[in-house]
Parts: structure tokens; C-alpha cells; sequence
DNA sequence: AACTATTTATAAGA
DNA sequence: TTCTTATAAATAGTT
């Protein structure tokens, strides 16, 4: 969205790539924040910018999703919950990560 | 964007719930890598469902992201970078967290 | 940093 | 849940 649909490739010009970081950071946080007021998740977003400074988004903390998504298996079910799904952390890192994809599916 | 501008706050019905976690979910991984790429930016996206299944955006990878952002201090700079910068991950925990703001400035 | 022309994300509805 | 469509929102290029 933008005057101009932008190709999907690596910018080059490194002024407007900055640009473009900064603005997509911005946006990458709102999304994040948005979904996790909407929805009640919790999500940490973590961007490390071309420079190696990172920045980070996350609710409630980032200390929390870090500890349990590092939790080999989820170890405490929300009780409340009839369909509470069981995972290892090692089949996080088979998701594809492909922008066209369906990105899993509902909980 | 949508049919209508809708309040930002926890959704209550169920179903509605569901499916805007779906979209929303796809929404933030597709913002993610197109920054990934555009800018050659390395970055995670972990997103709890309220379900509690997990569900994560990570590039290069998870792994790759949470060790280097669990490091205390950037221990690797890149040696073509002129700007380094130093952080501690303590300094990462600071951040508002809330939608209308900057979210961190430039690299 | 502000401004807009446009593209893109998405809320409802089918 | 997938598709369609009307609209709100993100953002590329410009100032």
C-alpha cells in the first residue's frame, strides 16, 4: 500500500531502507498490539533492526512468552479449557515461514 | 479496515473472537516477513492463541532470535557495521507496550 | 516529520 | 472455513 506496489525483494538504497524499517516496525507492533487487546493473546514480537538493535513488543512480557514457548511442552493447561492442545517446542520450527501460507491453524 | 471501524477492545463473542484471531494471526506473520525480507531484518513473531497454542514467525529462526535477544549484551556486532550499538536485554523490558506510541526509534 | 495517492488488511456477510 | 465486498488502515513516494 503506498503509491507504488513494491516489489518483495531486499531494498538497496539504504536511506529509504531505513525508512521503510522504521515505518514497518511501527506497523509490525501496532498489528501485534492490536490482536493481543482484541483477542486476549499473548505475543511478543522481536525485530532485530539491519543495524543488530533489537526491539521488542510483548504482552505481557517478554520474560512470559519466552519462558513458555522455551517449555519443551506446555505444562500448564488453562483449566477452563476443554480443547487444550499439547506441543513441542521443536514443532514451532517446522512451520513454514512463507508470507503466502496459511501460517497453522485455529487453537 | 473493514466493514465497519471496529472498537478496540477484548472482542467478547466466542466465534467472532476465533475468527479474528485467525485473520489477524495471518495478518502479523505477513506484515513480519515482508519486513524480514524488505530490509533484511532477522524476527520473530510468537502468538499465543487464548486457547494457548502457540504459533510463531521466526527469521532466520526461533532459536537464532531468542539467544540472541536472552544475551545480555550483543556479543557478536557485526565487524561491517559502522553504528554498532550496545543494549542489555533488561532495556527491552521497558518498552510502553501500548498502540499509539513509537515503539522504539530508528537503528 | 507530514502529506496523500494507492495498495493492502480486514469486518461483515454469504 | 473459504470467498466476496465494502471500508478502514498501512504505507511508498513525495514535500
Amino acid at each position: 500500500m503506498g503509491r507504488r506496489k513494491v516489489e518483495m525483494k531486499k531494498i538497496e538504497k539504504d536511506k529509504a531502507l531505513q525508512v521503510c524499517f522504521s515505518k514497518r516496525k511501527q506497523g509490525v507492533f501496532k498489528k501485534a498490539s492490536e490482536l493481543s487487546l482484541l483477542c486476549g493473546a499473548h505475543v511478543a514480537v522481536i525485530i532485530f533492526s539491519p543495524g543488530g538493535k533489537p526491539y521488542v513488543y510483548a504482552q505481557p512480557s517478554l520474560d512470559y512468552v519466552i519462558n513458555t514457548i522455551t517449555s519443551s511442552s506446555n505444562p500448564t493447561p488453562p483449566p477452563s479449557l476443554p480443547t487444550h492442545q499439547q506441543w513441542r517446542i521443536d514443532d514451532l520450527n517446522r512451520e513454514p515461514c512463507g508470507p503466502p501460507r496459511t501460517f497453522g491453524g485455529r487453537a
